[in-house]
DNA sequence: GCCAACGTTGGC
DNA sequence: GCCAACGTTGGC
């Protein structure tokens, strides 16, 4: 059992766009760190969900993973703004699993939030440039921050 | 829209 | 294998 933190842009994908969708592909990352990331989650796995690149960034509920990795299809898409010419079926290079939605927090969890939680001070997220995608979190930071979705 | 902090690319 | 140039991410 692992915990993992996904980024995903609102105007992408969002929290809400799960909870409607139920089960949703995690396609087009194209970060070898947060590939390697995927391809070790494990079905049942639990995502804290996070919205970046927009008004109030922060962690906004929960979900689950619901299948381990598999290629990513839209990396042979040519229309695709992930398609890669150098990836060959025969031998992927990018992974994708999916996601289910679980729950939405009570309140969300704001990154201004995170920061100011000594108990979070480890979150890689938090980290100078950190640009991952998908972070694995530590059993800690999930109840310290599931904690602080739960509360009004 | 700015810019810091990265990752990636490709020439050598 | 080095490293400069370039592209991307994402908070602000």
């Amino acid at each position: 059992m692992h915990y993992w933190l996904m980024k995903s842009e609102p105007d992408e994908f969002s929290f809400a766009d799960l909870k409607r969708c139920r089960r949703e592909p995690w396609t087009g990352v194209r970060n070898y760190q947060a590939r390697n990331f995927m391809r070790s989650a494990q079905s049942g796995d639990i995502v804290l969900f996070y919205h970046s690149n927009c008004a109030e960034p922060g962690i906004i509920g929960l979900a689950e993973i619901t299948r381990t990795a598999f290629p990513d299809p839209t990396q042979f898409d040519k229309k695709s703004d992930y398609y890669d010419a150098k990836s060959k079926p025969d031998n992927p290079r990018w992974s994708c699993v999916e996601v289910g939605f679980l729950e939405e927090f009570k309140s969300p969890v704001l990154l201004e939030d995170l920061r100011q939680n000594p108990s979070l001070k480890s979150l890689l997220i938090l980290r100078p440039g950190n640009r991952l995608s998908v972070t694995p979190v530590t059993a800690q930071e999930f109840r310290e921050i599931k904690k602080l979705g739960s509360q009004k």
